[in-house]
RNA sequence: GGAGCUGUAGUGUAGUGGCCUAACAUGCCUGCCUGUCACGCAGGAGAUCGCGGGUUCGACUCCCGUCAGCUCCGCCA
């Protein structure tokens, strides 16, 4: 084992080509592969940059050859040697740097490592719980090293684009407070204060809207989130936001900015170039026509509603679902008719997740449509629905009634889910649509009240302001979000920054005037010295970088992610703590592990 | 809170009641090899089949429970 002994590394390994032949290096790295030919020795060597292969031979340097022999997979070696065009024939066209090698004069062995409990290589397949606990051999490969560079590079794109805008970084606390609305919370016990509790921020919207108040004009951060909610693919306890805000602008101001921004970032980071304006959605017409509020629009199977058909017809299902006030509606699953009673059943059993009660379906084939429940329909109705869904020959019509939520969800998800399975948006890129006007508030059947759909302090339309207290349920917002293939990316709004409105918003979610006070008082009170109109937006830095890296998961562009039980298997956290440290914090656990 | 999938040498898999004294590949160890690049060749070590219980003459295999990971519903923008 050496020191580096005032060695100096004079190249990446990835960066070598014919260009440095002839030169003396100094390489410095970890062993990929070691191929011990007797008389020969070839090492690859690998560091952030790439591989580079490194010959021994006794010709060269007798001493490094033999240690070499004692070299093993994930030592850490530094190589002092020349690089030389490798000899006709044995170049390697699948490596970068395939047409030139290290010849070792002297090797120093920096480091022994044990075997790795995995490959440090791409496409891996291994278990990820061994990927979470070994992260730091995990974060040795090449995909993650990408995605962690990719990761940067997002990351400075979006300051010197805001930079260049005028926005100013600015830092807000993570010590706050617990709030009504929204997420679960993060708490943080306080020692000086007993019985207190801190919330780690669900985002800093207060306080970016405060800095508003305080002239600060245009401020960005990018900035850690906490929500204690379940997990998912593409959700994490903590997670990464580009957060904004800036005064004196409207909703089009907002969305333009961000639009350069984000076409920005993309060139930036996979040089991808995005087409602008990026095309808008409102949220009612997503809703009618993909049954979510955040579509995948690459490709079609929109959602069609034959309420009006399936009134009159003789399938109870059907009529007694627009009876009660629900609709009926459908999917072409084109070129879908070849599919087995088995294969239907599985979307039935799919759609059930999402609360239908059944899947109706219509074979459509040349001498007409096969279907369990064709016999309660007249040839004009089957002819009328199959128009409505433009149905051709060897399609798959697949329905749902119900009330509209579920009809919506379910073949929302029934439309994603056959989406999959045919292939229909694989690799066809990155489409970007902002689904705008969304309602104000919505109706929590849980909570018997109204709740904000985006969070209380959006602003709703001037035009339905009258409405707020009359029929809360028809407000619009001046609310948007960004979605990129069908994943929600980005949201926000232009905020209420008249202290009245305010006050009206916490009404119609029935905060009670004390509660508003007590939670929102500094909020209310900072309206009333001046605080100019408003809006912002904020991003999913996590989920942005998954879907241009092109990963599952968002777990895949973090560098530490957590497991779906909310655990760091590499430092096992959470943890129990010592007694004492409860003491001091005058928390008492009420059950014992 | 709920549903589903997965768990067998370091790793990835095979094994669906006795064929298992658990197989294959790779990795690991030893030896040989001067142009390999997933080097090759020969030999070797390595598994209480996630854990606990049950059924059975007999369980890696069937049943129940439990733990862990993943995906999803609820929850969450």
């Amino acid at each position: 084992m050496t020191e580096l002994a005032g060695l100096k590394r004079t190249h990446h390994c990835g960066a070598l080509g014919p260009e440095q032949a002839g030169q003396p290096v100094v390489v410095m790295g970890w062993v990929q592969r070691r191929r011990d030919h007797g008389g020969l020795i070839f090492i690859d060597l690998r560091d952030r940059s790439g591989l580079i292969q490194v010959v021994f031979s006794p010709d060269f340097g007798g001493e490094a050859f033999s240690l070499a022999g004692e070299v093993r997979g994930e030592y850490v070696l530094a190589i002092e040697g020349d690089l030389r065009i490798r000899p006709e024939g044995t170049e390697n066209p699948n490596l970068p740097t395939g047409e030139v090698e290290v010849v070792a004069r002297s090797l120093y062995i920096l480091n022994q490592a044990r075997t790795p409990p995995f490959y440090i290589e791409d496409d891996l397949n291994v278990d990820e719980n061994l990927r979470l606990r070994y992260r730091y051999l995990d974060l040795r490969r090449p995909e993650m090293q990408q995605a962690m560079i990719m990761r940067h590079r997002a990351a400075k794109s979006v300051r010197d684009f805001l930079d260049a805008r005028g926005f100013l970084e600015i830092e807000t606390p993570m010590l706050t407070r617990s709030t009504p609305e929204g997420a679960r919370d993060y708490l943080v016990p306080s020692r000086l204060n007993p019985g207190m509790f801190y919330a780690l921020p669900q985002s800093p919207q207060l306080f970016k809207q405060i800095l508003m108040v305080a002239g600060l004009e245009r401020y960005f951060q990018i900035v850690r989130c906490f929500r204690d909610e379940d997990l998912r693919a593409d959700r994490q306890p903590e997670f990464t936001q580009v957060d904004m805000e800036m005064s004196f602008v409207d909703v089009d101001d907002v969305l333009s900015l961000t639009e350069e921004m984000i076409a920005r970032l993309c060139q930036d980071t996979i040089g991808l170039a995005v087409p602008r304006p990026f095309s808008r959605l409102t949220y009612r017409e997503a809703m009618d026509r993909f049954g979510t509020d955040k579509p995948d629009t690459r490709f079609g199977m929109e959602l069609k509603d034959i309420s009006d058909l399936a009134a009159g017809c003789g399938f109870k299902v059907f009529t007694s679902a627009v009876a009660g006030g629900g609709q009926v509606k459908g999917i072409n699953a084109a070129g879908c008719g070849s599919f087995s009673r088995k294969e239907i059943d599985e979307l039935t059993a799919y759609a059930a997740v999402y609360r239908a009660k059944g899947l109706a379906y219509f074979i459509v084939a040349e001498e007409g449509v096969k279907s369990p429940v064709a016999k309660f329909f007249t040839p004009e109705e089957l002819a009328a629905v199959q128009e409505r869904l433009a149905a051709r020959p060897g399609d798959l019509l697949l329905f749902v009634a119900d009330e509209p939520q579920v009809v919506a969800d379910a073949l929302g998800a029934l439309r994603l889910h056959l989406a999959e399975r045919l292939q229909l948006a694989a690799d066809t890129g990155f489409n970007f649509l902002w689904v705008v006007d969304f309602p104000l508030l919505e109706y929590d059947r849980e909570e018997g009240r109204y709740a904000a759909m985006h969070h209380p302090f959006t602003a709703p339309r001037a035009e339905d302001l009258p409405l707020l207290e009359s029929r809360p349920g028809e407000v619009r917002a001046r609310a948007y979000d960004l979605v990129l293939n069908g994943v929600e990316i980005g949201g926000g709004s232009i905020r209420i920054h008249r202290r009245e409105v305010q006050e009206k918003m916490f009404a119609a979610i029935g905060l009670k005037p004390e509660e508003a006070g007590e939670k929102f008082g500094f909020m209310l009170e900072a309206f009333e010295y001046g605080a100019p109109p408003h809006g912002g937006i904020a991003f999913g830095f996590d989920r942005l970088l998954m879907l241009l890296a092109r990963k599952k998961t968002i777990r895949d562009v973090m560098a530490f992610p957590k497991t779906q039980s909310a655990a760091d298997l590499m430092c096992r956290a959470p943890g129990p703590v010592d007694p004492k440290q409860l003491r001091e914090l005058h928390v008492k656990l009420t059950a014992a592990r």
